[in-house]
RNA sequence: AGGGCUAUAGCCAAGCGGUAAGGCAUCGGAUUUUGAUUCCGUGACUCGCAGGUUCGAAUCCUGCUAGCCCUGCCA
């Protein structure tokens, strides 16, 4: 099911399995513990464990903690169960703090041969010394120091002895290359500061371009995918490999990122969302985050087919959110239970349909997947049918109900409008309608025809439920310069009805499909057998337009 | 602009010298007890632009244009 996609990725594979460059295929999946997973990196994710999957390989799952200023054991949690969730399972956990003492074993080695010196000068006298995009760099004076006395200052340096910031451990490449990730990179820096995994072990942590490549060659990884950005670092990332002193010999292939119509996608701005209470926390269900579309009620496969239908390429690209959503539809299609719900309430009076009645009417639970079976639903002389299904003077092609209008209540009766009752406002309170016993559903009557049929929940045994109804985070029809000023003000709708009685007993993620409404998923926060919370995935497809 | 990359329909995206796949969206029409689903139909005389090579070019060459990324002791 996730084949026939071919991309430029799996070409290099593919090659490189021909000519028998490596025994297996190993990727891996880095996130770095200081945010949650958001849909992008589900592409990352697929992208990777399918791959190396295709071609009978492994994935690992390592966590790039080289920074202990910004990232949190919460953060490794929330990751590994959105992994989890989405049905990966890496070969082995990891993190790149399991390799601290080979990567400071490899960066004494390199300052051995030569490669790599401690560094006095400043944070601002390197900025200042590095050059811009036009010019050259010029080389710090730091860089002819004697291998010995580099040797004995990175030793101080990992024994604490200086502080943060007051010495580096750079590459000796080169302060004239057009490259500025050339111009003798930071390996290494001084920060005093708890790691989530290795406590205080350390006060020297290596640099992503350092520690990265490091990590991939220990782990046996051939084809280490990330995205574009990291393009420029692919000569450092050689050279380190070219000169760490391990048996792997991985190579960077870089891809676009996924951007996704109305919705901002990075860890910080995502965060500034979350920490400025825009939304609800990171699972928001508004939120692009595996967790936010999680809660919102995207399933896992919706989600994988998703990234896998998008494709790979090197072009950038902003994908139109629908494209999820049609994902989530088609998945649902054939497993959701079909059910009615009213969002807005509009009391219906039968008058002809006897007093203190009620009778049990037989309904498909999926009638695109008749092995789900039937459920009973009651009807009784009062119902409760949509807002928006009545209207007093309606516009042509209206076929709703209206007065004089006869239309089919789903599994039930024709009905027809004879009264509007309103209140001293003009406000319609109910409407009364006739029923014709003849009508039934399931009668095989076809004496006339009706052009609309009408969910409904019967008023004596509606159970109350609310409905949080969502709309994009992001507006773009709103101008301003930062991304905040897009935040859509009205993302949230939150609707008060009813459900069928035998709702009464769903659990936290049990997927429906309302009736003419679209996708819900059961609130797994909220949502109690007192009050029950639904949220609103996606909407069904519609043609009707009024108007 | 010094370097790196990208450009095929409204949006993704195949294509790798032999005459433009597919998906999403849109718009029609048929069926329909969901204005849903399903089914059929719908768009590139042309692949950023201009030249060149070739019997033949989206694919090769040259030049140009536009967009993205790079001057963290972030990843």
């Amino acid at each position: 099911m996730s084949e026939n996609h071919t991309h430029f990725i799996k070409h290099i594979v593919t090659k490189d399995m021909e000519e028998g460059s490596y025994e297996e295929i190993v990727t891996r999946f880095p996130p770095e513990p200081n945010g949650y997973l958001h849909i992008g990196h589900a592409k990352s994710i697929v992208l990777n464990f399918e791959l190396a999957d295709e071609f009978g390989g492994r994935t690992n799952l390592r966590f790039d903690d080289t920074n202990p200023l910004k990232e949190d054991k919460e953060y490794v949690d929330a990751i590994l169960e959105d992994i989890h969730w989405l049905g990966f399972e890496p070969e082995a956990v990891r993190y790149a703090s399991n390799y601290f003492d080979e990567m400071y074993r490899q960066a004494v080695r390199l300052i051995e041969r030569g490669l790599a010196y401690v560094e006095d000068l400043s944070q601002e006298e390197i900025r200042e010394m590095r050059g811009t995009l036009t010019e050259a760099g010029k080389e710090s004076p730091s860089r002819s120091r004697s291998i010995e006395e580099n040797l004995e200052l990175f030793e101080q340096m990992k024994q604490g002895e200086f502080g943060d910031g007051e010495k580096v451990l750079r590459a000796k490449i080169d302060m004239s290359s057009p490259n500025i990730n050339l111009r003798d990179p930071v390996l290494y820096r001084i920060s005093h500061t708890e790691h989530h995994n290795t406590g205080s072990d350390w006060c020297i942590y290596p640099m992503y371009s350092f520690a990265h490549p490091l990590e991939d060659a220990i782990e046996g990884v051939t084809h280490s995918i990330c995205t574009l950005e990291f393009e420029d670092q692919r000569p450092l990332y050689d050279w380190v490999v070219e000169h760490a002193e391990l048996d792997g010999e991985p190579k960077q292939i870089e891809f676009a990122r996924l951007n996704l119509t109305n919705t901002v996608m990075s860890k910080r701005k995502l965060k500034q969302l979350v920490d400025e209470n825009y939304v609800d926390g990171w699972d928001d269900p508004r939120m692009p985050t595996i967790s936010g579309l999680r809660r919102r009620g995207f399933t896992p496969e919706s989600i994988k087919q998703f990234c896998r239908e998008i494709g790979v390429s090197k072009a950038d690209n902003l994908v139109d959110v629908r494209m999820l959503e049609h994902f989530l539809r088609e998945d649902l299609k054939l497993k959701a239970p079909r059910t009615m719900a009213v969002l807005d309430p509009l009391k219906v009076v039968i008058t002809n349909y006897p007093e203190g009645e009620v009778e049990w009417l037989p309904a498909d639970i999926n009638p695109e997947n008749e092995e789900m079976g039937t459920r009973e639903i009651p009807f009784s002389r009062e119902i409760y049918i949509e807002r928006e299904d009545f209207m007093e003077d309606p516009p042509k092609k209206y076929f709703r109900l209206y007065p004089g209008n006869e239309v089919r209540i789903k599994h039930a009766y024709f009905i027809k409008c004879h009264d509007v009752i309103k209140d001293e406002n003009g406000e319609i309170t109910e409407i009364h309608c006739t029923y014709d016993p003849e009508t039934k559903s399931g009668s095989g009557f076809t004496g006339r025809k009706v052009k609309g049929t009408l969910h409904y929940v019967d008023a004596s045994e509606a159970v109350p439920a609310e409905f949080r109804l969502y709309d994009s985070l992001i507006d773009d029809e709103a101008a301003g310069d930062s991304f905040l000023d897009h935040v859509n003000a009205s993302s949230l709708k939150v609707q008060h009805g009813f459900v069928e009685p035998n709702m009464k007993n769903v659990q936290p993620h049990d997927k429906f499909q309302f009736f003419r409404h679209g996708y819900f998923n059961v609130d797994p926060k909220d949502s109690t057998s007192e009050k029950l919370v639904f949220n609103r995935v996606v909407g069904l497809k519609s043609s009707f337009k009024l108007k």
